[in-house]
DNA sequence: TGCCTTTGACTTTCTTTGACTTTCATTATA
DNA sequence: TATAATGAAAGTCAAAGAAAGTCAAAGGCA
C-alpha cells in the first residue's frame, strides 16, 4: 500500500513538472488535497526534496505564507558536473578545501571569475567568522551546495528561454514576454 | 496571493520612482487606495523602508498632515546603495529581512534577478539549516556583507575594464582579451 | 529491533485590524 | 490679541488572524 509520503512525493512532482519546475502553494492546502497534517509536508519536503537531489525549498511564515518547491533542469551538460559535485561533498569543508573546489569550476569553465568569487565571498572564514570551527565548516558545506543548485537551476531556466527564443525566431514567429 | 503589504509597497515605490525619488501624501490617502486602515501604511512604513533599506521616513501630525518618503541614495549610484547597506546593516537578519533588501536591491536595477538568487541562496534558512537559530542570523548578516563587498569589488574591477577599453579604443591600440 | 512514517500539541513569525492617544492648524471666543 | 475649542491628521499598541516550524511520542514494517 503506497505509502503517504510517496503520495505526497509524487504529487509535488507532478506539479512541478505541471509547473515549469516550480510549485508555490500554502502546506496547509497540500496538506488538505492528500488529507494529511502539515507537519508530514514538512517531513516529506526535507527527506525527498534535497539539495542532493537537486531541489530547493523555500518558504515564507504568517498570513500570506508559503511554501516554493523549484527543481533544476536535469540533463544540461554542466548540470551533471556540478550536480556531481553538489553530491560528494558531504563532509565538513574548510575555507582551503572549498576554494579548490570554486578554483576548479573556473578551470573548467563551469562558472566564470565574478560567479566563484561571489560563491567564495559567502563560505570564506571573514563571512563565516561569527560561528565556531564545528559548526562553520559544515555550513560551508551546505552554503555551497544552496548556491550551486541556485546556479543551475537559474542556468537551466535561462537556457531554455533562449531555445524557446531560437525556435520563435525560426517560426518566424512574433514573441512575446512570457516571464512574469 | 497578493498579500496587501506587498501591495503597498509596490505602490509606495512606483510612486517614489514617478517622482524622481521621494513622494508626499497623506497616510490615509494611501490607506483609500488599497482599502486598508491607516495603521497598516505604518506597518509597510516601518518593515519595507527603513533607513538600513536607503529610505527617509517623515512626517507630520495634526490638519494637514503628510507622510513623506524618499530615497536617501540616488538611484544612479549603484554602489554608493551597496556600500550604504553595507555600512549600515549590523543587526542580526531573518531570512525574511534579508529576503527585502534582495528584493530591494532587484527593484533598483542595482543587481540583476539572478544574482540576487544566487545571494539569496547562501543565507536562506535551508543553507543554514545546520545552525541553531541564534547564530544563524548573526552570520547571515555577515555573510550578506561579504558577499556585497565582494561584488562592488568585481562591479568595480569590470567598469575599470571597460573604462581601459574605452580608452583603448580611443586611442586606436588594440585590445587584449582579459576577461571572459 | 531499529529505522522510517505519521500525528498532533505547541511555538514562532508575519500580517491585519481597530480602539485609543498625541499633535498640529484653524477657528471661535473672551 | 491671547486663549480655548474643534477637527483633522498621524502615532501607538495590543489583540486577533493566518500561516509555517518544531519536536517528541506513537505506529508500522523489514
Amino acid at each position: 500500500m503506497a505509502r503517504l509520503s510517496d503520495v505526497i512525493e509524487a504529487l509535488i512532482k507532478d506539479m512541478i513538472e505541471e509547473q515549469d519546475g516550480r510549485v508555490e502553494i500554502t502546506r496547509g492546502e497540500l496538506a488538505d488535497r492528500v488529507n494529511c497534517v502539515p507537519s508530514q509536508i514538512t517531513y516529506v519536503l526535507e527527506t525527498r526534496f534535497t539539495h542532493d537531489l537537486g531541489y530547493l525549498v523555500q518558504s515564507r511564515r504568517g498570513g500570506g505564507g508559503w511554501i516554493r518547491i523549484e527543481r533544476i533542469v536535469p540533463g544540461e551538460d554542466k548540470s551533471a558536473y556540478i550536480m556531481h559535485t553538489v553530491n560528494s561533498l558531504d563532509q565538513p569543508l574548510t575555507q582551503h578545501m572549498a576554494d579548490i573546489y570554486l578554483r576548479n569550476f573556473v578551470d573548467y569553465g563551469i562558472l566564470t571569475e565574478r560567479e566563484a568569487n561571489l560563491m567564495q565571498a559567502a563560505i570564506c572564514d571573514q563571512a563565516l567568522a561569527p560561528l565556531p570551527r564545528r559548526p562553520r565548516s559544515e555550513v560551508r558545506t551546505s552554503i555551497l551546495k544552496s548556491m550551486l543548485v541556485r546556479y543551475l537551476l537559474d542556468y537551466g531556466r535561462e537556457s531554455a528561454v533562449a531555445e524557446r527564443e531560437t525556435e520563435n525566431k525560426e517560426k518566424g514567429g512574433k514573441q512575446k514576454e512570457n516571464r512574469k
